[in-house]
DNA sequence: TTGTAGGCGTTATCAT
DNA sequence: ATGATAACGCCTACAA
């Protein structure tokens, strides 16, 4: 079923169906009718293919997204979530590519193939191989995350130094002097994911700024995880009154150990963090921290990367969010 | 960068490019040498689109996904999870469309723009529209479920009535005399979704068999719809003393709710069901229930949906798992 | 062993 | 207001 037989049927030429589905040009009413008539009778769409590439565009943008053998993260889940319903909203296809280290079939699939418009590229590393690949094969492309020199790249992301600082400023407003930040895996770290070099960062800063102690842990990003590294905590430097965390899936675990310790939140423990607020709002009592807003950066981002494709040689844009930190009630004054 | 420019540097003519790269035709030593020399300097790749319109084939699938506007549950992320990585382990690429209900955009661009070879469909409900879509379109395609006449086509399922039925055997057989299922949402029951209207179906019939009384209840996809519904059930029908659930969700809710009622797991209470094995595993103590082989299902579902593009006047094939009850801790005989 | 040419289904530029 | 025709980039029968 192609344009040629509509136009067969219709006794028009090719072209005269072609302007009457795209309105490009003025077609009578009775041929637009009779048209029209015979695309509904015989359900003709056009060929997406054969449009691309006479147009030289796809409507289609790639994302990229950590291979699934990783379980995903909630937050990584509401980004890609954002993204397609974002992206379907400006009727533009998503193709998934699930990559992870720097070279992979999906990936280059994705990148040299023309199958898409832009990339919108997830779990950026400090020093990424797929940034430096997307830039050399000229393809538009935004992060979500960013690289640790990031000027030359369009991306949205969130500022975790900051908001991990704020957190520590919150705890030792409350008057805790000995804090944890439980970061994400020490694998994420020793592959340079920004997030979580950022987010140590910023709580070094702070507690030296505070002038209080401060110890931090790697966690996996599992419940499991979550409670050996709070116990572990708890054991090797008892003094600690308050935990910081961006590791939204250890929270159940992080829970269940200080339940297990005896410990009532936030009476002897205080808890605060980076989260999805659905991770938050799970925890008991909720949770103090800063929700990401998951979906308002994918649109961010699918917005951005529709102007990026739009005009390429456009100085880079960015936005660094810095969301609010939710007061709940997972955060008290320290123990004495 | 077309396979033209290619050609015109290394001297030789376009078929001789595409049939040294395709290795369909002998070429001699000398010229793929010279050819793959051009290729590799300038990053050449075909032009996906391009050889899709000519083949007559996109080696891409489609998935068709619930919007995100609904939070995916953990069992529907990993069916997202295993389809996109199987499908890039046979170098498929997946389309992805959010389609909720019957009339989209976005799926209907999936479906006629003969961008896909083929379309994986999940959350089909009992009457599916975009089963009959799919059908009419004389697209290869591929359930994750399965409608209420599911003869005419290729799926892969859980057989929730089996798996239901069985955890009332097994709470009966604990001596349980009053059970409850904690059912999916009412909307999703109202909407004709399957595995709600079959796990309800099978409750019953084991219900009947066995002697005993059962109550179901609707219950939203959180953990506060599940604290709220299990609080309800203590409270309009104290007599009962265990409960099976397809709600994973509802799974945290579930627990806060017996803990502040008080009621200790499994001696005052048993808990059972179907849940992907990482909410069973999250339960304290751990979760006595069928484990949703999400990624087999996922990676069968690819490999079915490659076999019915391959031959699409086959026999439809279908496959209905009913996966081993993991017998953890959240069942014990029942209270006196 | 290599080149020529036609066509996949569309859109856009001419021309009528 | 409409038609013929030439691309888009690739693959492949046919010819040499």
């Amino acid at each position: 079923m192609n344009i040629g037989e509509i136009a067969r049927r219709a006794g028009v030429s090719r072209s005269t169906v072609s302007y009457a589905i795209s309105g490009k040009r003025t077609v009578s009413e009775a041929t637009r009718r009779r048209i029209q008539h015979v695309i509904d009778e015989l359900d003709y769409r056009p060929n997406a293919n054969a449009r691309a590439l006479k147009e030289g565009r796809t409507r289609t943008i790639g994302l990229v997204i950590p291979p699934a053998s990783r379980r995903l993260t909630d937050m990584q889940l509401d980004f890609v979530a954002a993204v397609v319903d974002a992206a379907a909203h400006a009727d533009l296809d998503v193709l998934l590519s699930p990559s992870g280290g720097d070279h992979d079939r999906s990936f280059e699939r994705v990148v040299t193939g023309r199958r898409v418009d832009g990339v919108i590229l997830m779990e950026i590393r400090l020093e990424d191989a797929r940034v430096g690949r997307l830039q050399q094969a000229g393809l538009p492309f935004v992060g979500i995350g960013r690289t640790s020199h990031p000027d030359g790249m369009w991306w949205v992301d969130i500022d975790y130094t900051a908001l991990i600082a704020k957190c520590v400023n919150h705890l030792a407003d409350l008057g805790h002097r000995h804090v944890a930040l439980i970061n994400r895996s020490a694998e994420l770290v020793a592959a340079g994911y920004g997030p979580a070099h950022r987010a140590l960062a910023g709580f070094k800063e702070a507690i030296r700024r505070r002038g209080i102690t401060g110890v931090d842990y790697c966690c996996a990003d599992d419940s499991a995880a979550g409670e050996a590294c709070l116990q572990q905590i708890l054991r090797e430097h008892p003094e600690v009154t308050a935990a910081a965390t961006i590791n939204e899936a250890a929270l159940p675990g992080i829970q269940r150990a200080l339940e297990s310790a005896g410990l009532t939140v936030p009476g002897d423990f205080s808890v605060t963090g980076v989260a999805a607020s659905h991770w938050a709002e799970n925890f008991r009592p909720q949770l103090t921290a800063a929700d990401v807003p998951a979906l308002d950066m994918g649109a961010h981002a699918v917005s951005l990367l529709t102007e990026c494709i739009s005009d390429p040689d456009a100085a880079p844009k960015h936005l660094l969010l810095t969301p609010p930190i939710s007061l709940r009630g997972s955060t008290g004054p320290a123990r004495r």
